[in-house]
DNA sequence: GTAATAGTGTCTTTAAGACACTATTAC
DNA sequence: GTAATAGTGTCTTAAAGACACTATTAC
């Protein structure tokens, strides 16, 4: 057998400085017979490096690589953070695989988390198993991190002034799917968490060198068996409040999941915790109470981007600069926005004013509402109910529910049933308003709401409002519909108000081509009342002689000879019923 | 520095013997120069191993570790499976860390995928990634295997003998979770799998063994990639002729997946694929004919083996004997029951005749339709499709599709991209018409169709209309919207008949009072341009100088100095241009 | 020049708006 | 009678419609 040459690559950090004592000896081993020993490292080649393999870590070899230096040769861009030299995870492995090719490397030992894509040559992933002596507490904190937010600094900052035994915070983004929307985002959102680490808080790729789905579950299953880490480390999940409340019911393997990892909790404006009694309200987990985190919706910054609206404040100062230098999140070619996707553990908080949440909505359901609309003291106004357990509980809502099953063609059919069973209220005029998307955020829920609207004069609903289940009823002008008379600080969930001005808009634009307005009047009516419907509805005053021509050039009135009511003062109306539309008239 | 004696654990299988050059010399170095060299193998010791590693692996060690030797020594039960001693994946690894662990191995080298859950000492994980000389064409069946049946078998068979290309058939079980039904049953699975492994048919326990979603393509993806794999192995794919249908619309990514994987089409009684015209009609993908593998259900072998109803003949003897001796799919305490879990890549066949009653809808859906509608040939015209697999397959209907998740507010952003998705259009009018409901009585199903419509120039529009995945196109004219041109005997289904009619009434509401007009004449137009839109919608002839009166009093037109196009005859018209609506004009 | 289409000016009709007027009631 | 409301008549203004007219082009 003829000596052979045995050509070995040993990875210095992770690898050669895990196991000083055994890897000083295989390469002294290997030198002296003469063999070929290659170091590789991250970092830039200079005496001083040399100094420390030899020395300090007491290797032996007989080629050196440094994967930055070989980079700067070959004229690749080499982006700095925070000081250090970046490149690519991609061209790093691939510089090392390259320099391996050429030198015919028979083993190469890496403890690299990307599994050799780019390797021809035999390489070995090397794990280091030795039990450390004290497993180090991390705190992770998930989500989309598109792009990493003051709120996530302020998060990680809290937990590791608060609570002093977490050693760091991993910021872990989401594996987006290249197939997803945001792909192509993925470094920028690394390439932003690395920006800002400090000794305490880290960027965690593992969900993304995973390429895991993004339950929590999984995500976790998998990383407390993970050999890379499990000896070393006891992690933790950072969540917030608002996810807390739904955690026991909607999160897949909640019990288990609860099990396995320790949760820190972090308060939510709104999320009242003394509230919750759930899994997560008893030890080993840990509610953090005197912390504020300021609500930012990475949704919002790149809105903000798209709009070229500051973003200061919301963003860290170097991720501000950031997207701004790389052009992130502006709109694309046409028709394709760059839409929402949010944070996994934080969900968006209802917004205060400005932008539109997206939730991870993973099941769609049908629901109808219907704006009763009635003229009641001398104001076209909307029947409200607020629900006392359908959530979202306490708000105010047009009154509707779930579509039932089974439907046929006509889903106004429906609707009438369900006015039917929340007013008593039958043969009443009703018209579909528009289709909205709704987003229960509460429920992590998409809602397809069909909205319907009725007219009905009010005499004949006053009274029967809350013969349905709802706890409360009430009136609300159209006018301004953003206060609920008796309960004025509280206004009708955002997506009410949207169906609330499409429904004014809907009213005011038909009355005066269709005879709708005869709908919110009684069966007898006199020119006054039918004057007054329109005089609302419109907002303005009609001249009486006027308006009267206009409504018999298009409809048929006539004139009934009974006596009209009790009137205080003034001549008495003629009582009047309407006959229907005149023929011809469009 | 004191002399280490250097510790060295060697996998025989799949590491020492992948790279005989380099371990032989590599331990001979190690043992010559005092080191210990531990290998670690599989089979059993004898002379005759200890001669194969010796003289043809030209290895050299100070320590020799059989794992089954081992389990036989401290009475483990061995099963043997076809001949060869058999135990848990699990076990294998244990022994081997166990092994390690006593011996203070300083870095065992393996090729085993599970990453050493067991391991404490240092190991690194071998990889091999010699290119070899030409890659082995490898067809997966995929599914639940609970249990393994003749169906499989039958499937893998056929596929050895109709491709001879196809060098083995690998049964991939779907990993189930731990906290999904069946849990449990894993190792029966794969056990039964490994009875019925021939030369041509094995396991295989990828997704097992990394524990992936099911989802085809994330398996594929990651197979693809995996360096165990990639360069050794051409992957098929089988799936059933039912399956095949569904594929185009259905599957997660499915253009994707069709790109990268070949799929092997096996006919299913019921399927016929000569209607089929999708992704996987063309090659590379391969479609069997003339093979008849029978309809067994695992389901119901799992029902008769409850039941305590004989199996024989649904499944390969082995596995009979097999399911009866562990007494596996007997009902356990109550509520636990052994449910279906269907095969993922042949669904249970649709039950063949009993009639569906339309009311038995026992889920709704949305879909959201979109009439296009453009002027041509003076015509105010819709796009109508005919899908070829979209059910209800060969009815005109207006493009559209299920609205997908997830949602945010506005639903005619999906609208919008749906229709791009179709057309390739952007940036065009589209307003939502109205909600219907509707019942698919083919599959027992009610939906809530969303329907939109949107306006186009046909020169927009012209020769884009088919870029979808739909099979035909045509524009059919509003003005008899039950004729389509050239199939003059087929009229489109009946809910989209209302459709039309209401589209028909919206666009003649608007076009008066709002400037709709302009979404169907190109950004550059002319007065009688703009006044044939006005014609053609409101069905009359219109005064010109009335028209530009009237229209000038609403909007701000601008002409243009630039002259028109090449005109037949007549005086050429101005080019003009829509600059708003005028302030003030409601 | 003619034929054909584009575009304009102006008168007529009709609808909308303003407003003065009359009518009917309670007190 | 007054105050209050209902209802009518008529003038003014603006919009819509009709139609005669001019403008520009190809041939």
């Amino acid at each position: 057998m003829t000596e052979r040459i045995l050509k070995f690559g040993i990875d210095v950090h992770g690898v050669a400085d895990a196991d000083v004592a055994f890897f000083s000896g295989l390469t002294r081993l290997l030198v002296e017979n003469g063999h070929e020993v290659h170091l590789l490292t991250g970092v830039e080649r200079t005496p001083e490096l040399e100094h420390y393999l030899k020395t300090v870590l007491g290797l032996s070899w007989t080629h050196l690589f440094s994967i930055i230096s070989h980079a700067r040769e070959s004229g690749a861009t080499i982006e700095t953070i925070r000081g250090n030299p970046y490149v690519d995870e991609d061209l790093w492995e691939r510089a090392k695989a390259e320099h391996c090719r050429r030198n015919g490397i028979d083993l190469h030992l890496d403890d690299s988390a990307v599994y050799g894509r780019h390797f021809r040559t035999p390489y070995a992933k090397y794990y280091k198993n030795r039990r450390p002596r004290k497993k180090r507490k991390i705190a992770i904190i998930g989500g989309s991190f598109n792009p990493v937010t003051n709120a996530h600094i302020m998060m990680a900052e809290a937990i590791l002034k608060v609570l002093p035994d977490v050693h760091q915070v991993w910021m872990m983004p989401a594996y987006h799917h290249p197939f997803e929307k945001h792909r192509g985002y993925s470094s920028h959102r690394i390439r932003m968490i690395r920006l800002v680490e400090t000794p305490g808080i880290r960027y965690f790729g593992y969900e993304i060198d995973h390429r895991l789905s993004g339950v929590t579950y999984e995500t976790f299953s998998r990383l407390l068996d993970d050999p890379d880490y499990r000896d070393y480390y006891v992690f933790h999940m950072v969540i917030g409040a608002d996810c807390v409340f739904d955690f026991d019911t909607k999160w897949q393997h909640a019990d288990a999941l609860a099990a396995r990892v320790p949760f820190i909790i972090l308060p939510r404006a709104g999320y009242d915790l003394e509230r919750y009694h759930g899994l997560l309200s008893r030890p080993p987990h840990v509610i953090l109470t005197d912390v504020a985190i300021p609500d930012i919706s990475a949704t919002e910054v790149r809105a903000r981007a798209a709009a070229g609206v500051s973003i200061r404040g919301l963003v860290p100062a170097a991720v501000e600069s950031y997207i701004r230098h790389h052009r992130l999140y502006r709109r694309k070619g046409e028709g394709e926005t760059v839409s929402a996707l949010p944070d996994r553990h934080f969900q968006p908080r209802r917004q205060s004013s400005t932008t539109t949440p997206a939730a991870l909505c993973d099941r769609s359901s049908v629901f109808i509402h219907i704006a009763v609309c009635t003229l009641k003291d001398d104001q076209l106004s909307v029947l409200m109910i607020r629900g006392k357990d359908e959530p979202p509980a306490g708000e105010w809502m047009l009154p509707g529910g779930p579509l039932e099953l089974p439907f046929r063609e006509d889903l106004s059919e429906i609707a009438v049933r369900k006015l039917a069973a929340e007013t008593g209220l039958a043969d009443i005029y009703i018209e579909q308003l528009k289709t909205y998307g709704g987003v229960v955020e509460s429920r992590q829920e998409c809602r397809v709401n069909v909205a319907y609207f009725a007219l009905v004069p009010y005499e004949r609903i006053a009274g029967r409002e809350r013969s349905g289940n709802s706890a409360e009823s009430a009136w609300m002008p159209l006018r301004d519909y953003r206060t609920i008379p008796g309960d004025r600080n509280r206004v009708p969930a955002k997506d009410q108000e949207r169906i609330l001005l499409d429904l004014t808009e809907r009213i005011r634009g038909k009355i005066s081509y269709t005879p709708i307005a005869f709908e919110l009047v009684s069966d007898r009516f006199t020119w006054p009342d039918l004057r007054k419907v329109y005089e609302i509805v419109l907002g303005r005053r009609l001249d009486a002689a006027n308006f009267k021509r206009k409504i018999r050039s298009m409809y048929r009135i006539r004139e009934l000879t009974a006596e009209g009511g009790a009137y205080s003062v003034g001549r008495p109306p003629k009582q009047l019923k309407f006959d229907g539309i005149k023929e011809g008239y469009v």
